[in-house]
RNA sequence: GUACGAGAAGCUCAUAUGGAUGAGCGGCUGCCUGUUAAGCAGAUGGCAGAAGGUUCGAAUCCUUCCUUGUACGCCA
């Protein structure tokens, strides 16, 4: 018999219908008579409840049936007698695919801490909290994706591998086939790159933005949504080392375009998920966090408040409040100073014209001299949601803030080239795809947000 | 990386000023004719992260290290 998923049989009301279905033991309890087992699939965070008459199947028959257990069953699908829920299944046949001793099988029926589940992460995926989760972010990656389509936008696959070392993003992890034991050497002792697999020294890619610059100033309107790494030494519940990023990149769109798409975005990417994760966010919102739906419809609904970082400054200054670091014209913003600006208005903050001084070498500058059209988005909750910019498109200027800021002006040379040859006003972000569920889901931290979080010290899985 | 906190039974935690380690839950055994993270009863289960040190005596005080949490920094 074929098997019908558990959200289908939930919804079904063909009582009398034989149906099978297949999933993990959740729990079982009962008595000498009876034996109720809820059973979960992962299609839906609801489990359907499994009725086996112990005369039927013997008590023998039914002990390999523990929590953590995978196992077939066929059965007459049943208006239920219990209270609790509206549909079961009077069970048939039960099959036993995969046992899982009660002993050692590390999930009970009781909640865990989500530090004990990181330690498992191999079995978390089997918890309630993990299965939303992991749903809603599946349906985020898919409405990203939906979105930009929609729109006329290109998904562009940038390289994971990078030999560029001047993206200046952060520390970058090395990529080499090299015997580290027994390294090449030049003749003055240092490492002999040539010698390596792409013939000079190759990392992996802290954005992949450089490279949608170049599919915008092709395509005009370019995506790219893929893994990134950062070999930094943070240890925050809301970085990675390994994290996934979507990096809109826009010809002709400059910084107030740049705003509007970012902002229509994230709305849209919260609706899509209030209408499609109802059930995973209502379960997170009733464990974890009771003010999520209420954040959620209200931050679909606002308009986000748009001033230039001078401004922000004035409204620190004004608000009287004691900061520990003073906030002052030209200091990049702290934490304590976002955070004032996003409840001072009460809804997500976007952020301009940022002094040059504390931004990036490709951000667009002003014609003050002293400010940059970046642009950062901050959001309730999560803080730091977007870093984005319109990108200096003039060959002069660039080049002279390269040299300025001291990069590495020969690794670049092709992206400079762009602004030789067909330079045209372009803008982009980049968007934490982590930073966002971690938003939409309301957990706390970013280890719980990613199947299997690699952070300092831990590439454990 | 800095600051502070935490590491004891499978899990979550009590163990007042250093003085024979405790509980709840899980798992196990038994009871209960439809249960809802079921209920009731019982037994089991730990030399307290690692290494040193102070002391008659250390889970408790000191040192170093490891792991982990939170805040901050780096950013997304």
């Amino acid at each position: 018999m074929e098997r019908t998923k558990v959200a289908e049989l939930l919804r079904s009301t063909d009582f009398g219908k034989e149906v099978c279905v297949k999933g993990w033991v959740r729990t079982k309890r009962g008595n000498k008579n009876v034996a109720f087992i809820a059973l979960n699939d992962g299609s839906i965070i609801h489990n359907i409840q499994l009725v086996a008459d112990v005369a039927v199947f013997g008590e023998e028959a039914l002990k390999p049936v523990t929590t953590g257990a995978c196992i077939a069953a066929t059965g007459t699908l049943v208006k239920s007698q219990g209270q609790g829920q509206t549909v079961e299944i009077q069970a048939k046949t039960i099959e036993v695919y995969g046992t899982a001793d009660a002993e050692t099988f590390p999930l009970q029926k009781k909640g865990h801490t989500l530090e004990f589940l990181r330690e498992i992460a191999h079995l978390r995926p089997r918890t309630n909290t993990f299965g939303a989760v992991l749903r809603i972010r599946h349906h985020m990656a898919y409405a990203v994706h939906k979105f930009f389509n929609d729109k006329g936008f290109f998904c562009l696959h940038s390289p994971i591998i990078t030999g560029s070392d001047a993206e200046g993003a952060g520390e970058m992890f090395r990529v080499t086939t090299l015997d580290m034991k027994n390294p090449p050497k030049n003749p003055d002792g240092s490492i002999n790159y040539k010698e390596d697999f792409f013939g000079k020294e190759s990392n992996l890619t802290v954005s992949g933005q450089l490279e949608a610059e170049l599919g915008a100033l092709a395509l005009g309107l370019v995506y790219t949504f893929g893994p990134t790494f950062r070999a930094e030494n943070s240890n925050t519940p809301r970085h990675l080392a390994e994290f996934w990023m979507i990096e809109p990149e826009m010809a002709f769109y400059d910084i107030k375009d740049n705003m509007d798409l970012a902002e229509e975005m994230l709305k849209y990417l919260i609706r899509y998920a209030l209408e499609h994760c109802k059930d995973d966010l209502e379960f997170l919102n009733n464990m974890y966090d009771k003010e999520l739906l209420n954040r959620l419809n209200s931050i679909a609904a606002s308009s986000f408040q748009r001033l230039t970082y001078t401004e922000a400054i004035e409204v620190l200054k004004a608000s009287g409040k004691k900061f520990e670091f003073k906030a002052e014209w030209g200091v990049d913003l702290q934490k304590e100073h976002e955070n004032h600006l996003v409840d001072h208005f009460k809804k997500p903050v976007i952020l301009t014209d940022y002094p040059k001084g504390i931004k990036a070498f490709y951000m667009k500058q002003n014609e003050d001299g002293k400010t940059v059209r970046a642009m950062d988005v901050l959001f309730p909750y999560v803080g730091e949601m977007i870093g984005g910019s319109q990108r200096e498109e003039n060959y002069d200027k660039l080049h002279a803030r390269i040299k300025e800021m001291g990069l590495h002006e020969e690794s670049l040379w092709w992206y400079l080239e762009t602004r030789k040859f067909g330079t045209c006003p372009h803008s982009g972000f980049g968007l934490g795809f982590e930073r966002l569920i971690l938003f939409m889901t309301g957990m706390t931290n970013v280890r719980d947000i990613i199947p299997f979080p690699r952070t300092p010290k831990n590439a454990e899985f």
